[in-house]
DNA sequence: TTTACATATTCCTATATTGGAATATAATAA
DNA sequence: TTATTATATTCCAATATAGGAATATGTAAA
C-alpha cells in the first residue's frame, strides 16, 4: 500500500510546506495564480498544482474573472485541525493569548522561508 | 523530486491518519507497543514504524523498562501547529471554549475510526 | 481572426512512503 | 543455556507524490 493521499483530508493537505506557504499568503486577501507566482517565485505549474490540492480539500475556493482566477482561503475548513489540537492545550498552559504577534511574524518571515 | 519526508516536521508527521490515532491513544497515558497494538488492532510492525516517525519529530518520547518501551506524548512539540493555526482563529469566532467536549468525543470515537 | 495572456493539465522522472511478513535484537523467564 | 516475549528492522510490492517542461484550454486584446 502507498502513502495516504494528500487530498485525503485537511491534515494531509497541509503536511506539505509549500501548501502552508500558499495558505499564509492568502490569509489576508484573495490572490490570482500570477500574484502567487511572483510572491513565491515558484513555477506556474507548481503553484497551480498545490492550489489544486488545497481546493480539493476545500481549504481554498476559486473565483473566476475573465482569464484570472482568484483564490481565497476558507478558514472554516481548517477547524478540524484546531479541534484536534484542542486536546493538547491544557498541557502547555493557556498561552494562546500570547500568540498575537504570530501573524505579523509569519508574514514577514515569508520571504526567507520561501527557498526550500 | 518526491514528496516531503514524513519526518520533515510535525506537520508532515501528523498528516498520516494512523499517526494521529496513535497520538490520540497516548494523550491520557503512556503506553507500550503491545498496548497500542491491542488498542488499534494493527500489526506490530505498523505500530512500531509509525511510532518511529513520531519519535523522530519528537512528538513522542520513549522510556525503556526491561523489554518494554513506554511511549509518551510530548505536547510541546505540537506547539508549531497551534501557532500556525492561530492566524485563522479570528475568522471562525472565538469558539475555542466550546470545544471542551472534544477530548471525550475523540476518545470514544476511537474504536470506530480504527478500521482504515 | 490572430495573437497574447492566465491558468490548468499532461508527461516524465525520482523518490519516499505504507503495509505486512519475515527476521534480527534485546531482555527476561524457565 | 535455552525458550519466550517485546520490539525494532529489513525486505518487498504498490503507489502517490513533487517538480518541471511542454502542451492544452479559455478568454481578452489587437
Amino acid at each position: 500500500m502507498a502513502r495516504t493521499k494528500t487530498t485525503h483530508d485537511v491534515f494531509s493537505a497541509i503536511g506539505e510546506p509549500k501548501r502552508r506557504a500558499l495558505i499564509d499568503k492568502l490569509v489576508t486577501n484573495e490572490m490570482t495564480v500570477s500574484q502567487l507566482m511572483s510572491a513565491t517565485k515558484w513555477p506556474q505549474s507548481v503553484v497551480s498544482k498545490h492550489l489544486g490540492v488545497l481546493r480539493q480539500v476545500r481549504v481554498v475556493s476559486e473565483r473566476r474573472s475573465g482569464r484570472f482566477r482568484y483564490y481565497r482561503i476558507q478558514p472554516e475548513e481548517l477547524r478540524p485541525i484546531q479541534e484536534w489540537m484542542h486536546q493538547f492545550e491544557k498541557y502547555w498552559g493557556q498561552t494562546l493569548d500570547q500568540l498575537d504577534s504570530y501573524l505579523a511574524t509569519i508574514q514577514s518571515k515569508g520571504k526567507q522561508n520561501e527557498r526550500h
